[in-house]
DNA sequence: ATAATATATGAACAAGTACTCATATATTGA
DNA sequence: TCAATATATGAGTACTTGTTCATATATTAT
């Protein structure tokens, strides 16, 4: 039974793949992260927000389609604890949950930025 | 027509939004990006993948699933060039594309921990 | 060339999801 | 209280997607 050729060299790797495995929750939560940040929609909203909080009015504006299709992401999105709602007044302003969700969009920014007019390898 | 009663405080945050907002091309690419870790088969693949290179025959043992289901997910992978793939003999050898995949791994894990535990605000 | 092993892929089906439409809730002002 | 504005949400539907099963391709050894 020759499981792989590299046997020797990917055991280790295999060993720390395995030991290093998030719990099915963990691997949950974070593709749960990656999930709500990946529909084009939800996307828009969350580049908005990084340039500063906005109501629901102002992000509508800023990222196009209906109110309520917008509003349908705005919940998921708070849902997943990836933006933060606060009323004030007749509006309920958002804004992006922590430094982590920037940091993620900035890093997916740059990733497509250095893969630009790339040919396939 | 009173649009948002922070008109003034947001008028600003929502020029630069839409300013900023990358084309339907860039939005595309980046959610593209995110979507293809947002599966929980994908995201393991990817949390192997940090430790070193593998084989498909050991990724199947790392993450679990069949061998078919493993390889569907992997040529997604693949074609969004998240991971790179080198035949190496009978194998094929796969890892992460570049920094940035392991980065957001990395912030997106760190994300996680620090939620751990919150209660709903 | 043939068999064996490793990986990839097409078809089909079940499950998830993002939108639209209609309506509900919440806040403010008269 | 009543009207107006801002936001949220349930239902329904069209579309997407992840899996399984069967099979195809690629590499190595005999």
């Amino acid at each position: 039974m020759l499981e792989c050729q590299r046997e020797k060299e990917h055991a280790c790797a295999l060993e720390r793949a395995i030991a290093c495995m998030p719990t099915e929750e963990g691997i949950e939560a974070m593709s749960g992260a990656f999930k709500a940040m990946s529909e084009p929609s939800r996307l828009k909203i969350l580049l908005a927000l990084t340039q500063g909080e906005l109501c629901v009015y102002h992000l509508v504006q800023a990222v196009g389609g209906t109110q309520s299709a917008v509003s349908h992401q705005l919940r998921i999105l708070r849902e997943g604890k990836i933006i933060r709602a606060r009323r004030d007044g007749q509006n309920v302003v958002y804004s992006l949950a922590d430094g982590h969700v920037a940091q993620l969009l900035q890093t997916a920014y740059e990733h497509l930025s250095c893969k630009e007019g790339e040919e396939d390898a």
